[in-house]
DNA sequence: AAAAGCCCCTGGATGC
DNA sequence: TGCATCCAGGGGCTTT
């Protein structure tokens, strides 16, 4: 479900409500992508000083250790200071002072993983490999080209590997890469300068407008509040295989790279 | 080093 | 209504 802006308003909808908690006890679910890793036990009586998101990754800083967030394909977080008993797809709920932080996740893709620090072996194996974060200054249309020049892999793909940029998940790379009139399959090493630049105002553009107005809403996504996103991501061709190109007619193909599905105008994407 | 496949898991939609 | 099949927003791991 959640693409860089969904969980980024994940974590706008109740970081300010969770920071300077204390922790008072922790319940586990069903098992979910990985391990917790550290003694659940130990997490009573820290405090919780902020939420900071890296890609996909939500960082609960605590006065002691840093716990690693991972929403997955399907999985949503709750804050509130009454819960409801946990239903069957409930799989971590950190009880504060000051709410109960709960996981939700049906196919268990997520992850909750406490470590020591950024610097943790285990948090650097998921964290150290991801590429430039798209809402930051520090994205620039240069360094952008720059990592994809080393790539022979088709654009598409190297949207989504998140080694050179994060975030973009499968319906934005669909979506940035028909705004900016790129096919899907082009190398990337092979995109020239002006291309890239179009690309990286069209990844800057839908991304921070999908935060802005709260997540798309193109399944069931929720803020940590229960809220549905007001963004009804209107597609241009995700979704769309076979419809008409809303902008020339032509119908709008479906492909299947490295196991996802990619939606492309052929002829608004030449190359 | 980079690329291609595999796999984790549940549920909803579709077709017979 | 029941059952089989396919598909889904991610990404780490293993193999080429």
């Amino acid at each position: 479900m959640p693409e860089l802006p969904e969980v980024e308003v994940t974590r706008l909808s109740f970081a300010d409500r969770i920071a300077g908690a204390q922790i008072l006890a922790v319940r586990l679910g069903k098992p979910l992508r990985w391990p917790l890793h550290g003694d659940p036990e130990a997490l009573t009586g820290r405090c919780v000083l902020g939420v900071r998101r890296r890609g996909k990754y939500l960082l609960v800083d605590l006065d002691q250790g840093l716990l690693l967030l991972h929403l997955g394909m399907s999985g949503s977080l709750s804050f509130s200071l009454h819960p409801t008993e946990p239903g069957k797809h409930d799989h971590f709920d950190l009880r504060t002072s000051q709410g109960v932080l709960r996981l939700n996740d049906p196919r268990r893709f997520g992850a909750v993983v406490l470590v020591s620090g950024e610097e943790d072996a285990v948090a650097q194996k998921l964290l150290g490999k991801l590429g430039m974060e798209p809402l930051d200054a520090g994205f620039d249309p240069l360094r952008f080209r720059q990592g994809l020049l080393q790539r022979k892999a088709p654009i598409k793909q190297v949207l989504l590997a998140g080694d050179v940029v994060v975030g973009v998940g499968n319906i934005y790379a669909s979506e940035v890469l028909f705004l900016a009139g790129i096919r899907p399959t082009t190398p990337a090493m092979r995109l020239s300068r002006p291309r890239v630049k179009k690309l990286h105002q069209a990844i800057c553009d839908v991304l921070a407008r999908a935060v802005k107005r709260g997540g798309s809403t193109l399944q069931n996504f929720s803020n940590a509040d229960g809220e549905a996103g007001h963004f009804q991501l209107d597609a241009m061709v995700y979704g769309r295989g076979g419809m008409e190109c809303k902008v020339c007619a032509t119908p709008i193909r479906a492909i299947r790279q490295g196991q996802r599905t990619t939606f492309f105008c052929a002829k608004c994407q030449k190359t």
